[in-house]
DNA sequence: CAAGTGATTAGC
DNA sequence: CTAATCACTTGC
């Protein structure tokens, strides 16, 4: 598996972007510089301005949407209901606030790791945003975090899911977002136990 | 099914 | 400044 290049994130559809991450791994070093990682098996796309449900909806640009302006290949990190943070990947080329949330992870290295940070059941592990961000140990320290050359990265086999494997439904947790909400941007590896419970 | 938790945001 | 909201998880 090779870290995958920026040309991956700077591509002009984040929908296309959040399929093609299904299968990839997702890897977030200890402090002591031990691999932690999973299989990306669930994801949702994000295309601000135009989506309602996007935080850089309507061109939105404050403190924490800027990440989201940044060059693809960067993570955006944030905190939510005063508990969990949230994982994003931003793509496209810098100014275009588009980002696809990772929302589980099948564990692959440093399992033994992310059961003592989270104490429960393998399939438990990293199944939901901010269950991925404990298993992980991510948090607001990695946000504006660059996947291309930090040490927290994205890496890839060079294939290409076949789109028998995967699946698609509308996105959780954003029924305020009106039409915008139904539209089949949330995407998963068809049948994996590791996909979120929604 | 509802509580919990605090950053973020919009609106005075 | 205040108050409402929130791309969620857990335990009842």
């Amino acid at each position: 598996m090779r870290r995958v290049p920026r040309s991956f994130y700077t591509r002009a559809d984040v929908v296309q972007v959040a399929r093609d991450l299904l299968g990839m791994l997702l890897v977030v070093p200890t402090r002591s510089g031990r691999r932690v990682s999973g299989i990306i098996v669930e994801t949702e796309a994000y295309r601000g301005p135009e989506d309602r449900a996007s935080h850089a909806f309507g061109g939105r640009r404050t403190g924490r949407t800027e990440t989201m302006y940044a060059v693809g290949g960067t993570a955006y990190v944030y905190f939510v209901y005063g508990m969990y943070h949230q994982f994003n990947v931003v793509t496209n080329v810098a100014g275009i606030p588009h980002a696809v949330l990772v929302r589980a992870i099948e564990p692959v290295e440093g399992i033994d790791v992310m059961r003592r940070r989270r104490g429960r059941g393998d399939l438990e592990l990293a199944n939901g945003p901010g269950k991925l961000c404990i298993a992980l140990g991510i948090d607001r320290g990695l946000d504006r975090a660059d996947l291309v050359r930090g040490p927290v990265r994205i890496e890839g086999g060079g294939r290409r899911l076949p789109w028998s494997a995967i699946a698609s439904g509308p996105r959780i947790g954003i029924d305020y977002a009106g039409a915008w909400a139904r539209r089949s941007w949330r995407f998963w590896i068809r049948g994996s136990p590791f996909a979120s419970r929604a």
